[in-house]
DNA sequence: GATGAATGAGATTTCATTCAT
DNA sequence: CATGAATGAAATCTCATTCAT
């Protein structure tokens, strides 16, 4: 080990050739992303992705095995979008945990529009894409399970009835910023929701 | 059948030709929209349609000028979904009229899953279909200012707000609707909003 | 059906298009089999097949599923190759049996020269065309049982082992000719052997 | 290890690196060797050699100019097959010359049977390496000559003719030998040929 | 020397569209 | 009118070869 630092003479060398190939990976992805999201999944080619991150159609095969398998790294890499979420959303008052959920979840929103985008637009393709139906099911049953719970301590009548009505919220919400972007008044949406369901008098 | 071998002899064959014509334009829409949105509108060939309507590959285009052509007769051809949807709901009671609107809104959805789920996914590929977009906008335009002279009757406190949040409820629930299909719990949902909103006391 | 044939005016036509269809089918078929039998499979491009049979890419491929089913339709056809073997080489006499199939061979060989060479040369590469092998290794059981019946009728000492070196010198007969060609004594070869082996004093 | 980081101090060190050298260039044959006969030679990556020979693609190119090269190198580094064959089978008996020839050819036979199954592989490709043509004609033109002398010196009436046949069956041996692999009965055939040929009274 | 990221030419395949029949 | 053979552009993917490190 000690004579092979000697021969490369700076051990930086190959840690920086790991570095580059880590940020090749992540620019192939984001442009891939940013392609996909916006002018759909098959209407993108690996040549234009090619031409936008500036290398060699040849090259994205060095880094992703197929077409296929970039996109589902896209898909699958996402689970980042909701890193921490249990955690920064805990709370023993019901009203302040919903509001930590709001926050949370207006924040990821924006953060993450073209994966967002991307999924929702894939979704859609029912037929084609069925390992995104079964990873939106399983979400969408952890969210309205907790929603629920926190409805009942807020002690709605109906917190079953209550949940699914705040899931089909979130995801109106979501479909409707994703579309229309820039002149969405998400803040506003934001801000009212944040009042009707956060405010303990308000109940 | 035999007739059919004697070109223009009688004006009842040019009716029965028109007939047959206008027949295999819906057929041909009807397994396009059928295939494009379960498969996506790239993701389906003109064979593959040919094929499904028992046509000729050829034959398509003398009903359509392109694919692209064909997929937006689909799209506006959808203005039917909504025909007689304003005669339809007026009331001078604002609580009979919205439940009019929630009545009617639902009877759509189940109606017309396909067409609105091609539509909503073509709106997610902004940079390819831009048609779509300005066609959405009109609409949810027309849906907001509606709701919100029924909220205002209704006594609403922030009509334009409540307005807004009913259409991400709309929106919301057709997502969920077009992408989850038999296990989505329609019927509940639909009835407790009608019981939130359509109620005088409720308020 | 009758109206039909009015309407189209000429029955004819049908059958000349499916004549025209086999006929380029088979124009296919035999540029492929002239180009894989002398450059080899892998490096004939199915560009090439096409420049060749003066027709587009794409066209080959209303004829043909696949490249490898191309191939298979060339190695699959060759059945012909020994249609009515069996019933041209039936004699009561074994010399005279011995003697036909001699004959039947020889003209086999030089008739279907490319096809055997592909053939011969798919079978080097084991590990790639397995059903190649399947194919051959029955071809040439059934060959070695005919030999040992006609030999044991002839009165010779081994048959088994005599039937084994005359499927050796087929197979032999086979490689040289096929490789060399043109200038490969075939004619000598034939009438050495057919001395040695149907002739009732030489034993 | 240590001195390796240290250049040209020690001529032990050059020598050392020389046998490296020839030794990694052994490796890269030997593997070469081994996927192109079983494989085929244009269905085998440089990639997967440098793979399975435990070193990098690039380092392929070190040793070798080029694909084709590496190929040249391994079909003309086999006359190695044939060293010592002249002297190892002289003898003033043609009938032991002629047993000498048969053990010597078996044994080659068995011990080169991934060359050979390359060499006989390339030959059907005749368009594309023309080469390998010339290199078989010489070798046979060889053993012709070698043949009919001893075939002469037994007595044969016809020893060119009995030359040819005998060129054939040693072709078709080594044909079935080369496909069937393991099943072959080569030792009851060499046995039968040594009978036939290499036995005084047998005439 | 040794690596493997990078290239670019070319292979197979698909498919919207045309057009002779 | 109706067909589907034919085209050609473009898409995905492979791979021999080069070259900076």
């Amino acid at each position: 080990m000690t004579d092979r630092s000697v021969k490369t003479m700076c051990p930086r060398k190959k840690i920086d050739n790991d570095l580059i190939k880590e940020q090749r990976r992540k620019d192939i992805l984001s442009v891939s992303l940013r392609l996909f999201a916006n002018r759909g999944y098959e209407s993108t080619s690996i040549s234009q992705i090619a031409k936008e991150a500036g290398i060699s159609k040849g090259l994205i095969y060095t880094y992703f095995e197929s077409k296929e398998t970039l996109l589902k790294s896209l898909v699958f890499d996402l689970n980042s979008m909701e890193d921490g979420f249990l955690e920064a959303i805990q709370d023993v008052d019901p009203y302040k945990m919903m509001f930590n959920i709001f926050q949370f979840y207006f924040d990821m929103l924006i953060e993450n529009k073209d994966k967002l985008r991307l999924i929702t637009a894939l979704t859609f393709q029912i037929e084609k894409f069925e390992f995104i139906q079964d990873f939106a099911s399983q979400k969408m049953e952890a969210y309205l399970t907790l929603f629920e719970s926190i409805l009942t301590k807020m002690g709605y009548e109906k917190p079953k009835e209550e949940a699914m009505i705040l899931g089909v919220l979130f995801d109106g919400i979501a479909m409707q910023f994703l579309v229309i972007h820039n002149d969405y008044p998400i803040k506003e949406i934001k801000a009212f929701l944040i009042n009707k369901y956060c405010n303990k008098k308000a109940e």
